[in-house]
DNA sequence: TTGAAAGGTGAACCAACTTTCAAGTTCTGA
DNA sequence: TCAGAACTTGAAAGTTGGTTCACCTTTCAA
């Protein structure tokens, strides 16, 4: 009865992982037993992040996804249970590797302001890097609604806590939380969104603000706000 | 040959358009010659905002709409093209009311940093009156792209405006532009998202932050930033 | 009063996908 | 060496849901 196809480990999170690059979205994923299984599940994973980036979840399909990654249909669901389950451990990914992006562009020696323009920098350079997270990540606002909020809810924490931090040392104000950490995350995303994936500034060309020119000024807004 | 069917009038914009509500979303749509004709438009249209909001245009259904609002399915193509085509003209809808609903809250003898707190407290109220249009306006990026970029745009010009009036009038510091516009536009979009979409002030229900008091501080932080 | 235009109806068509399946091929450990 | 597990394959089943169509009812100007 319960033939081979039924064979591969559940969805179980794989802990060792040594593999760079598509990282940790080896989740919520039939975990391949032998090389070849592994590679065949690479290509789909980094066939699926090209087409659901370039035509969103409802345009892409399963079918353009082999295709691309070059296996059969079929093998497509020895890997996965379902379109969506793709998704959301691609949404997954996304979100971790932004988090993790940000991060490694901290060091502890840099005052609070110096660290929210960093963060802000290394985002926009990631996102003009990964246009994808963009379409990925809003889409799952519709296709994975816990993992959007998951998403959010956890820069907003990360945010709030510099925050934090920072009020502690002394070098901000007192009283900022979770209003202020959306506030400045919105900033982030916006700014990303019109500098680094929709890139053109409006009309000419050489004009273009640089994106470390945009997180200055963006940086000196937070900083000391619209007042004279 | 050509059956009553074609008969109605083009896709011309109702110049006249009386009725308050739904309002100008009379766009983009074959426009009706009689009231009954008008009636049924406009029961299409208010089931189709509930209908997106709910379930995203993916999950909604055609069928389901014009169950919703008590017509045939037929009927609903003797109003519009397509299932993208009514989408669409919501789509410019909520973005017009978006824009009126805040214009409506400014008058011209505030300051220009009580304009800010006022457009953005008048948008957590619409929001909050109106959780849909967040559904509907962020799957217009998948949906119509065309309309999602020019609402943002549109939106963004509108503050860089107002922030070049503060500047003009000294009450703002100089050089700010479009990336300033685009932060505050972002504040305020993430707000709106978490205090009046999502509501719940995590845990709780009394310490929760009333919609006015977000807006207060978010204004402090446009004014004045982190810095003590 | 009347007939043509406007509007209404829902069964049926159809194209597009996701998912399944039965039968192969390749790997791997003993 | 070889048995069985792991993996591959692509045709076809099954669904879903947008769109069409031929016919019916209502409205309204002349």
């Amino acid at each position: 009865m319960s033939n081979s196809r039924k064979a591969l480990g559940g969805k179980v999170a794989d802990l060792s992982d040594p593999q760079a690059g598509v990282a940790s979205m080896v989740r919520e994923i039939k975990t391949p037993r032998t090389e070849r299984g592994r590679r065949t599940l690479r290509k789909l994973l980094d066939a699926s992040a090209i087409e659901f980036g370039e035509k969103g979840f409802h345009e892409a399909s399963v079918s353009s996804i082999t295709r691309r990654a070059g296996v059969a249909l079929g093998s497509f669901y020895t890997y996965f249970d379902s379109k969506e389950a793709l998704f959301r451990a691609l949404v997954q990914d996304m979100s971790e590797n932004v988090r993790s992006n940000a991060r490694a562009a901290l060091a502890p020696q840099m005052s609070a302001i110096e660290i929210e323009r960093a963060a802000l920098s290394a985002f926009l350079r990631f996102a003009a890097e990964h246009k994808e997270i963009y379409r990925i990540i809003d889409e799952a606002e519709f296709v994975d609604p816990a993992s959007y909020r998951a998403h959010y809810e956890t820069v907003g924490e990360r945010i709030a806590a510099r925050l934090a931090a920072g009020s502690a040392s002394g070098e901000f104000r007192d009283g900022l939380g979770e209003v202020e950490a959306w506030a400045i995350m919105g900033m982030n995303v916006f700014v990303g969104l019109r500098y680094a994936v929709w890139a053109d500034p409006d009309g000419a060309g050489d004009d273009a603000l640089s994106l470390d020119e945009v997180a200055a000024r963006v940086n000196a807004l937070v900083a000391s706000g619209l007042m004279k």
